[in-house]
DNA sequence: CATAACATGTAACTGGTTACATGATTGG
DNA sequence: CCAATCATGTAACCAGTTACATGTTATG
């Protein structure tokens, strides 16, 4: 289903495209947010037409190139689902599973990998940092900035990870002192 | 993979278990972190007995109770799992899509799912707050607590999502306010 | 004896990844 | 003419969900 929106967004924000200027898209903007393989894209964009949701038109081009453009149709589809975020989805997050799983580890080695973890976290964090910067650099201020508050979260996201991670290592490693390393 | 590190981690910390009551687990403790039915865990099971990550016992009970229990390659598995996290795992977040695309909803509409989101996490937010309090009501302090640093990761990860809602409201209400409810 | 809780499995389907396959156009 | 890039698709597979199917033991 969030494929299907995530494809229909796109096409609403940036006009209409193709199939691989889609997968293009998915692996630069929106990457961030929601990732997609051409592999997955074309039959989906297939059960869009199917549907109604967007129309297609063939074009010239390598191999019978074809763009997508989106339906009022589409448009109301993206809306509802924009605004009716459903209670509460699954979670399956592979950083809370390690964190839970953590005291398996003798603690200088859980330590260590919270070090290497918040580092990481850290790195991403200043290229969200960078991109902002960048926009806000070029971007005249006070625009309702398309992708902004995606980025806003992500930069708090990442900060919160970090700050976890260094925090947890500092845990780890004031109890790996007081107990001389034992663990599980 | 991650469901098999899941349930290696469930019977290294609780001890030898049947595929009933690993499933049992996983619908409350472990649930915050990762979640799966019976229908996915008897076949995974199945698959450790056959790499020798767990030893099985068939004993009594309803139809054949089987106890599976971990052996020192599982536990070898989970420690390498743990302490190497891969660099960067694909990211599929419906909240942030949602973010990404809420300019393309009426500024008010866009604030009033955002007001609506922040309540949502808010009150998931003060359950972890109280499953914590209720943890350190009972608990001798001091201890390294299991699934602590999952429970710290998901209170500061729920209060930045509560925060970003909250704010993003206020700012789309703002802009709402100054151009009149135009939107799209 | 009926029902709830215990207990294990299979089948069909959806979403996503990796790999395979093909062909057109442009630039050096 | 060769390589890169544009361009679209299919097949096999893995992970996860929903629904189907079956049988046991304890309790009222």
């Amino acid at each position: 289903m969030s494929l299907r929106i995530a494809l229909l967004g796109t096409l609403a924000s940036k006009g209409p495209a193709s199939g691989y200027e889609l997968a293009k898209t998915f692996d630069d903007v929106i990457n961030q947010v929601w990732q997609a393989k051409h592999s997955q894209i074309y039959p989906e964009l297939a059960k869009m037409v199917e549907s109604g949701a967007v129309t297609v038109e063939e074009t010239g081009g390598g191999r019978g190139r074809k763009v997508y453009t989106i339906t009022e149709a589409g448009r109301t589809e993206i809306d509802a689902w924009v605004a009716h975020p459903e209670p509460h989805r699954a979670v399956r997050n592979e950083t809370a599973l390690r964190a839970f799983l953590l005291p398996l580890l003798p603690p200088d080695r859980a330590a260590a990998t919270m070090r290497g973890l918040a580092e990481r976290h850290a790195a991403l964090l200043d290229d969200l940092l960078k991109d902002r910067a960048a926009i806000e650099a070029r971007g005249a201020s006070g625009e309702p900035p398309f992708g902004g508050y995606a980025l806003d979260l992500g930069i708090r996201t990442f900060t919160v990870l970090r700050d976890w991670a260094r925090e947890t290592a500092e845990d780890l490693e004031r109890r790996a002192a007081e107990n001389g390393g034992k663990g599980r």
